[in-house]
This record gives structure tokens, sequence and C-alpha cells, in this order.
DNA sequence: AGAGTGATGTCAGTTGCTGACATTAATTAC
DNA sequence: GTAATTAATGTCAGCAACTGACATCACTCT
């Protein structure tokens, strides 16, 4: 038993999105998240950096599924290694669909959060790089494929999150690779 | 002849660029900005919605120029159309690389700025995926050539941006181009 | 028992940003 | 030619995000 009811973190969390949900995110003070999770402005600050940030918190998790994934994957052309990452994220993703789209929803109407959420894909296209390179894959080639595999990510999201008709992510994936590849070709 | 001096929003932008140069970008007030250039901190936020705008105000030019030539591109494959658009920026760069690296540096030493910029980057995908709907082209292909043209500018951007060796902003295009289409072919 | 730790609280302060209203040269209306 | 309007700026008051410094106190370790 600690001096404080525990999970400060996860408490701040579910009223963020609450009030977010309820109100907009300009129209919830950070105050006011804190006093429905029973503590101060100033805890807030101390578990997350700022305001946008509790709604990116696990994006680490979200980059080490691409880069295990591109680690894990069988010798052969980089876009084949990105290609394992891409399925991962859709099989993560799926079943979480009603969390997703609200979470969504939210950052889709500000746009301070749309730039929060650009500088985390950034950084993802950055890791696929990194991972590339640490299978031996040159410059230029690896940054243009992991910039690519966020292309083919970016625009397959988009296109799952609006969907009406039940497709799968992974489904929207194959047929976004192989658009790609005819796009490509010029 | 008018009330004020004239030119208050270039006063101000040249203020501000001196200042982040001198002291980074959070080392410096908008209080500062507006005094330096003779004006008031009110005065600063009629100009440029916010502390980082300035930086960036001239954005629609950039997005114009990707969206002219591939709307007067003669017919053919989308990412011909793309690449005219990336050979006019490209012309557009080069001459003014001093200032363009200077810029760049002081967006590169803060998260908020490289946030904005992606924002700004991924507001070109998108303009470049609809002036590729309006050629025609059907989705997901134009957002999927849209989004592959940015990774080719950004990712040639960056090498240009750190070349020390004189190569030119179009010769970098060219190559990751190339090179796009062998690593996109899997 | 005493010392230390860690999560929280309290408080005061800076700064980005906004709304409401005032000012006044230049312009336009009559 | 005077009056009304406009446009760019100034003045002032205030909110809310964020930060630093220090206090508190259950729990733990020695």
């Amino acid at each position: 038993m600690s001096r404080w009811e525990p999970g400060a973190q996860e408490r701040l969390s579910r009223a963020a999105m609450e009030l977010y949900a309820e109100r907009g995110f300009d129209e919830v003070t950070v105050a006011e998240i804190a006093a429905r999770a029973g503590l101060t402005e100033r805890t807030f600050f101390r578990h997350f950096g700022d305001k946008a940030e509790m709604l990116f918190a696990n994006g680490g998790n979200f980059v080490a599924m691409f880069v295990d994934a591109i680690a894990a994957a069988p010798p052969g052309p980089p876009l084949e290694a990105v290609t394992a990452g891409l399925y991962a994220a859709a099989a993560d993703f799926e079943p979480r669909r009603p969390f997703v789209l609200e979470r969504q929803k939210i950052i889709n109407s500000h746009t301070d959060l749309m730039e929060r959420e650009l500088l985390k894909l950034s950084a993802l296209a950055e890791a696929m790089s990194v991972a590339l390179r640490d299978r031996g894959v040159a410059e230029p080639a690896a940054s243009l494929a992991g910039w690519t595999g966020l292309t083919v990510f970016h625009t397959s999201f988009a296109r799952w999150v609006a969907a009406t008709d039940g497709r799968t992510f992974e489904s929207i994936i194959t047929e976004s690779l192989a658009e790609l590849k005819v796009v490509a070709a010029g």
C-alpha cells in the first residue's frame, strides 16, 4: 500500500481522453484533467511532458513493433522487410479498432495534435531507415524505403479509419503495396 | 506615406530570424522580437498566428510551385508529373541555399519547429495528391504518388542540406528517383 | 530508530496568446 | 471641404501552458 491511489498515470490518461472527447482538446484545461484524476496540475506535468503527449505516450511500443519485425525479417529486398513491419502493425491495430478510431477523431480535430502525430510518424520512418541500415541496406535506399513504408502505412491507415465496410487493415495494406509498385515504376 | 514605417511584417521576420539565430528559438520572447522591429507584441500576433509561423509564412508559394508544375505537366504517369514538381522546387531552392541552410538550422534545433515543418510537408503531400486527382489519377494511386513525392523531396532535401561537396539539389533528386524505383520494385 | 526515497502538493513566476477597446493618418463619401 | 470610414497599430487586462524551488509524508532500508 502506498500513500496515494496507485495508477496515477493511467487515471490521468483516462480523464484526459474522456474530457477531450466530451469537449474538444483546447476546451479542456490541464487543471481540469488533473482534478478529474484526483491530482494536481503540477503532477500532470510530471507524468506527461505536455498536454498533447498523453495521446502519444505509448509511441515507443509502436515504433518497436516495426523495428523488431524489420530486424526479424528474412534476408531480402528492403521493402519486404518493411512490409513485415506493416503487417505486424496491422495485426496490432485491428482488434483495437474502436479505441483507435476514437483517438484519431480527437487528433484529427486539432492541428497541434496532428503536428505531434506527424512528428511521431517521421520518427517511425527514421527508425525504420536505421533498422534497414542495420541490415546492410545502403543510403539513400534505406531512407527511401523507410519513408516509403511510412507512405504506405499512413495512406492505408487513413483508408482503414474511414472504411465503413469492415475491410481489414491488412487487406488495405496489401492493395496499397501493389498499387505503390505500379506508381513507382512510373 | 502611411502613418507608420512600412514593411512591418518584413521587419518582424528579419528581427525574429536574427534573434532565433543568435540565441535559439525558445530563448527569444515575442516581446523582444517586436521591440527589435519597433513594434508591439500584440502587433506581432496580428501578422503571425504564432511564434513559429513566421518561419513558414511563405509556405503557400512553395506548395503552389509543386501544384502548378503537376498541373502543367504533359500527360503521363503520375510520378512523372510529381517529378516535374520536384525539379521546379529544386530550381527555386538552389540559388537561395545560404538562406535555406540558416533557416533549416533553426528548425532542426527545436522540436516544435520540426513538428510545424512536418505539418507543412504533409499539406504538400496532400496538395500534390489533389493535383493528381485533378488530372484523373484514381485513389489510392494519387495519394501514394503524392506521398512518394514527399519522400523523395524530404530525403533529397536532407542530403542537399548536409552536402559539403556542392552537389546540386537537382542531381540529388535525379539519383533519389532512380533509387526509389529500384527500392519500390522490391 | 533514524536516514533516505519517491510520488505528490504548494506556490510563485514567465510567456504565449486572445479579446476588447482606443488612437490616428489616410482615404473615401457626400 | 468636411464628415465618416478604414486600416494598422497601441494599450490593457487576463487566461492557460509550463517551470523551478521547496515542502510533505508514507514507505523502506540500514
